[in-house]
DNA sequence: CGGTCGATAGTCT
DNA sequence: GACTATCGACCGG
């Protein structure tokens, strides 16, 4: 496992993404560390791609991903979850979401971030689905910004193989994403690791008339 | 299984 | 004021 340069993301996030798929992600903070093996990500392509955050231009809230590439675009989203990009691609407002991971370091820290929060079932993977992803690491987003590159606490660290041939994948439509064509047609730009129990379930993008009834 | 729904607040029109 | 790159519960088959 060695750091990709920058250079190395700052590639179309189609063909970069599925060579993620096996990195490892990890935060240092004072509570520990915690580190996930991606197995599910999702490319997001800025201005060509109307379910991207990005799609209508630079904003507040997506200023990131409008800057270099192997940082990290944290967000906050349904007034309860966060969400963490990689920043990476040739264009501005590019990216990569990281959907989710095995934990394979700090798996007690993880526990215990998502025992924090109330629940009513028990926890069986602690980073499938990219809230649980952004919880198990504690990104908030005081980590907006940060880089994955440099000396801080996040480190981003690929297998050499991987580096240029991705691990046998999926691919599908993206979750919860609606946008896409605006013909119906779904850009295929999830990619997962088969067999992966962390690896969360498709879901098509909620539908407007469930809102409208009473 | 699959479809539906509530929680809950930031973001953008 | 509507929507959201979600999660987990619940309900019907």
């Amino acid at each position: 496992m060695t750091r990709p340069d920058r250079a190395w993301l700052a590639r179309d996030p189609i063909v970069v993404a599925p060579l993620l798929l096996g990195a490892t992600l990890a935060h240092a903070s004072p509570e520990g560390r915690v580190a996930i093996r991606i197995t599910e990500v999702e490319a997001y392509r800025g201005a060509d791609d109307p379910g991207a955050h990005s799609f209508r231009g630079r904003t507040r809230r997506n200023a990131t991903m409008f800057g270099e590439a192997g940082h990290l675009y944290a967000y906050f989203t349904y007034g309860m979850h966060h969400a963490i990009n990689v920043v990476a691609g040739d264009r501005e407002g590019f990216g990569i979401l990281v959907r989710a991971g095995a934990v394979v370091e700090g798996e007690p820290l993880a526990r215990a971030r998502r025992e924090a929060r109330p629940r009513r079932s028990p926890i069986v993977e602690l980073a499938r689905g990219p809230g649980n992803v952004a919880q198990a690491l504690g990104a908030t987003l005081a980590d907006d910004g940060a880089d994955l590159l440099g000396t801080g606490p996040w480190t981003l660290e690929v297998d050499d193989v991987a580096r240029t041939r991705p691990m046998p994948h999926r691919t599908g439509p993206r979750v919860g994403v609606s946008g896409d064509g605006g013909d119906g047609r779904r850009f295929p730009w999830r990619f997962w690791l088969p067999g992966e129990p962390s690896v969360s379930a498709y879901r098509a993008a909620a539908s407007r008339r469930r809102r409208q009834a009473t």
